[in-house]
Parts: C-alpha cells; sequence; structure tokens
DNA sequence: GCGATAAGTTATCGTCGCTAGGTCAACCGG
DNA sequence: CCGGTTGACCTAGCGACGATAACTTATCGC
C-alpha cells in the first residue's frame, strides 16, 4: 500500500481535498454509490480507512459533499449556457437541456442528490441553500421573465417553475434508471415535452 | 428464534410467499430496502438465512419480486380508476392521479422498481412484459384515445404518453426523494402540469 | 423399510461502515 | 532548547452484512 506523507500542521484540509477527488474518480469508475468503499478511497488516497472520519462525519456526508460540488457545476454550466440568449423561452429550453445532459453525464451525483431520501423545505429551496438545487432559483427567474415578455400567462411562477422542474427531473431521473430510455430519439422527448409546456402555458 | 415446521415435499414454494409477505412488511416498516437485511426476513419467516438463497438467487431478485408483485396492483389500481369514466382527458388526469398516489404510498417498491438502475428495452416497454410498467400500455390507449376524440391533435401518440410518464413520474420522484415536495398543496402541482399539457397537446 | 431427494441447517468467508484508543511529529510558551 | 499540548494520523477490532459450501433430516415413491 502507496503511503501518503502527513501533512503538516494546520493542513489537514488538504487530506479532505484529496478523499474528495478520489471519492469522484472512484464514483464515476464504478458507477455506482454502494460499491465505493471508505477502504477503497483510504486506498488510493493512501492512507487508512479511520483517517476519513476525521473530515467527514460518516459516508453519507462524504458522497454528498462529493454531489454538492459537482452540482455547484451545474449551476455555473446553467449560468453559461444562457448566458448569450435574450428570449426567455429559448433560455428556458437552454436550461433544460444543460440540465438534463448534466444529470445523464453524472449519473450517481444525480441519484445521491436527487433520488434518494433527503430532508428539503421550502425555504432551503427558496434561499438556495442547497447548491445545485439553487439553479432552481434561475429556473424561477426566466419563468418570470416568460411571464414578463408575454411568452406566458400571469400566474404563480413558483407553482409554474416546480412543474418545469418535474418534468425536466422526470426524463433525467427515468434516462439515469432505465437504460435504453426514452427509446426515442435522444433530445427529441425533452423537445417536445418542453414545447408542449411552452404551449400550454401561453396566454 | 421461533421455528418454522418444514413444508412437504412439493410445496416449497409456500416458504417462497412467506418470504414474500414478510419481505413486503419489512420493507414498508423500515421504509429502506438497505435497512432491511436477509438476516431480518429469514427471522421474521422462522428460517435460518441461506434458505432464503433456495427460492431467490439474491436479495436484488427478492425485492424485485416484492415490487413487481406491487406493480401488478399499480395496474389494478389504475383500472379501477379509469373504469367509469368516459371523457379521454378525465382518463387522463385520474391515470395521473392514481399513479402518483400509489408511487407516494409505497415509495420503497417505487424507488427499487423506477429509481434504481434497471435494463429495459422499448420491447419490453412496449410487450408490457414489466408489470406496472406495463400501465404504460393503459397510458398509450388513454393518448390515442385522446387523438381520436379531437381533444389532443394528432401525432406520435408513443411520445407523447412516454412525455406524460416521464412528467407524472417527475413529480412523483421528486415527492418520494424530497420530503416536504411540492411545497405547495398535495394535488396542485399535478393538476397544474397535467392541465398544461393537456392545453399544450390540443389542436 | 429403503434409497432418493427436497427442504432445510450449521459453519464460515470476505467485506462492509464505523469506533476506541494509541502513536508520533509539529508547534508553542518559558 | 525543552516539556507539554495538540493535530494528523494508525492499529486493532466490533458487529452486521450478503453469500456459499457442505452437512442433516424429513418426506416421498416403491
Amino acid at each position: 500500500m502507496r503511503r501518503r506523507s502527513r501533512s503538516p500542521r494546520g493542513e489537514g484540509e488538504r487530506l479532505r481535498d484529496e478523499i474528495l477527488a478520489a471519492t469522484e474518480k472512484l464514483l464515476i469508475s464504478t458507477g455506482d454509490a454502494d460499491r465505493v468503499s471508505i477502504r477503497m478511497i483510504s486506498e488510493a488516497v493512501g492512507v487508512t480507512a479511520p483517517s476519513l472520519y476525521m473530515h467527514f462525519p460518516d459516508k453519507d456526508a462524504l458522497l454528498f459533499a462529493v454531489c454538492q460540488a459537482q452540482f455547484v457545476r451545474l449551476e455555473r454550466a446553467i449560468e453559461a449556457a444562457v448566458r448569450d440568449i435574450d428570449d426567455p423561452v429559448q433560455r428556458l429550453h437552454a436550461m433544460g437541456h444543460t440540465y438534463v445532459r448534466f444529470g445523464v453525464e453524472h449519473p450517481e451525483q444525480y441519484r445521491i442528490l436527487l433520488m434518494t431520501k433527503m430532508q428539503v423545505t421550502r425555504d432551503d429551496f427558496e434561499a438556495g441553500t442547497i447548491p445545485g438545487v439553487s439553479a432552481f432559483t434561475q429556473l424561477l427567474r426566466a419563468v418570470e421573465a416568460c411571464m414578463d415578455a408575454g411568452a406566458f400567462r400571469r400566474g404563480d411562477a413558483f407553482l409554474v417553475a416546480t412543474g418545469l422542474w418535474a418534468v425536466v427531473h422526470g426524463i433525467t431521473s427515468l434516462r439515469i434508471s432505465m437504460h435504453g430510455f426514452p427509446f426515442v430519439g435522444g433530445t427529441e422527448l425533452l423537445d417536445h415535452v418542453l414545447a408542449v409546456q411552452v404551449k400550454g402555458l401561453a396566454p
């Protein structure tokens, strides 16, 4: 077993980062959180298993931290995808596509964050304290913009945004769970559902 | 440990049924498949752990069998919910509500069947070989009925049905994963999203 | 009654998440 | 320069897990 030299005094954080990096790598390569063990991670880092517990209270917290970091990138990706688009409806489409692609490309992270039990309140939700889920705030703004622009009829923007999220999450979730879904061409289903939503939300 | 008398010769199947029943019970009471162990199940049935492997190749198969049986009931529930409704659009609404309620009331079963990796092809899908997912066939018929009735514009019924499924699954999945979702009243979100879909699919 | 076989058992393997308690080096006040 | 403190790890091991190999025992047709 390869050894790692001990970090100097104030730099225990360095190990923390290495653990996160190694965990993410293993999560991607195995594609299954249950098959990533504490012992595997610790060996990859070059440290013994109990050392991980200096930096994370338990395995769930470690996995969650990995996914949180990943989901911060989702936020950025959505921001980047939307930056050059003016039409609010177009923005919505771009956000949807970015979201689904992200989920499909990081299935295990997506699963841990959004397909297992968690305790989230509406406050967490609106405040955007949960990274990645705070991409929802961007969605909410986009819906309001659609209403302001007259593309959507006026109404409860939160409800509309939640509905759009559910739609996009539904497709993402099924694509992650069922290999081969949706059995029709790649983005065809997403395009269709988004188009139907937009049409149904028109004044 | 309570003992169970051995089954007579051709009736090993009886134990199988008892295992299924006990597993379902534990699945409901714990609310988490990871917290239902082979040893717990076997003790509940009054048998030793390895005996379960006479009837199921592994734990996954056992859990899957439990969920399959549950999902057959979903099909029946949907049939029952729809039986007395003539208007095809109304039928769609009823199906959606029945589906979501079923998922929320049997979260662990729903999760195992539709929120973890599985290998499903479009053939399985259309043939309805997977119980519960074969409720999809009923959905497909309902969509075709909506098109025939002129409530929906003509088009790819399979695509439309898949979209509706994704929508309803999205809400179900999020309600299972996030305690408190959707933060608005019980069926408000579902009603809204279904209404938007219906409006968007109109000619 | 008797061999065959179905229906279980006992014993055990390797792995898992996690903890208690120790070691050892880096720093700090005197 | 030195003794104590403390942060960064380690060794050893617990209890539980899924699963397997090999044994026993009850029931059956004959």
